[in-house]
DNA sequence: AATATTATTCGTAACTTTGCGAACAAGTAA
DNA sequence: TTACTTGTTCGCAAAGTTACGAATAATATT
């Protein structure tokens, strides 16, 4: 009966997932990695969804901690956020080594 | 104005980063890496959630393809799922990779 | 001051997620 | 058959997500 604790690493990880759940998220990072200018506009510019939904999805990222943004009047310039994509890296490296699949541990028969 | 497809790689890998995106579930991968034995009750006693939701999580770890379940009355057994798991592995890996932080390109100020 | 450009915030609708207890299903043991 | 063990599914409520157009804010230009 006793239970475990939620560790704040867990919360943090699934916070970083969370951010990452979303196709258009998704998208909108892999765009981030093959630019050097990456103004909003560029971003909405290229994505299949309205504006407030391209915004409302940055937030999300930001919020998270993977991406930032600066004011460059008019315009806002957006970018990873390379510490925390560092750790995240590093946490989502470590879940997946750590869990499994070259143990014999995994013993499910099908 | 060319818009961008958000292609079945996107949509997979934020279909996989969607099911990690609970603490939760992240405890369950976790406490999975560490046994062998892993059946539901083992998982359900451990964690300060009711059954209901317990089996809930589990459900969508495995509709995500994450973990697999083996029905060995009157118990099931849960483990990682190792195809899906190595698949998720590289496709995180290479989203981190190729996406910053090592390169000049991200060049937002603060 | 008036206008234009850029992006966020507001308001709203439809849908999804999370969580729980209770009911149920499937097998085992008495 | 009856009762027990183990997990899933049902039904529901509360909260969160996604998406959009319209309104707003902040700055630059005329």
């Amino acid at each position: 009966m006793a239970k475990i604790e939620i560790t704040p690493e867990q919360e943090r990880l699934a916070r970083f997932a969370k951010a990452l759940g979303h196709p258009t998220r998704v998208a909108i990072l892999h765009f981030l990695a093959q630019r050097n200018e990456c103004f909003f506009g560029d971003i909405h510019e290229v994505l299949p969804v309205a504006k407030a939904t391209v915004s409302q999805h940055l937030a999300e990222l930001k919020e998270a901690g993977l991406i930032q943004g600066t004011i460059e009047p008019p315009k806002v310039r957006y970018c990873i956020n390379p510490e925390n994509w560092n750790i995240a890296h590093k946490m989502f490296g470590q879940l997946f080594e750590d869990c499994c699949p070259n143990r014999k541990a995994c013993d499910c028969k099908e």
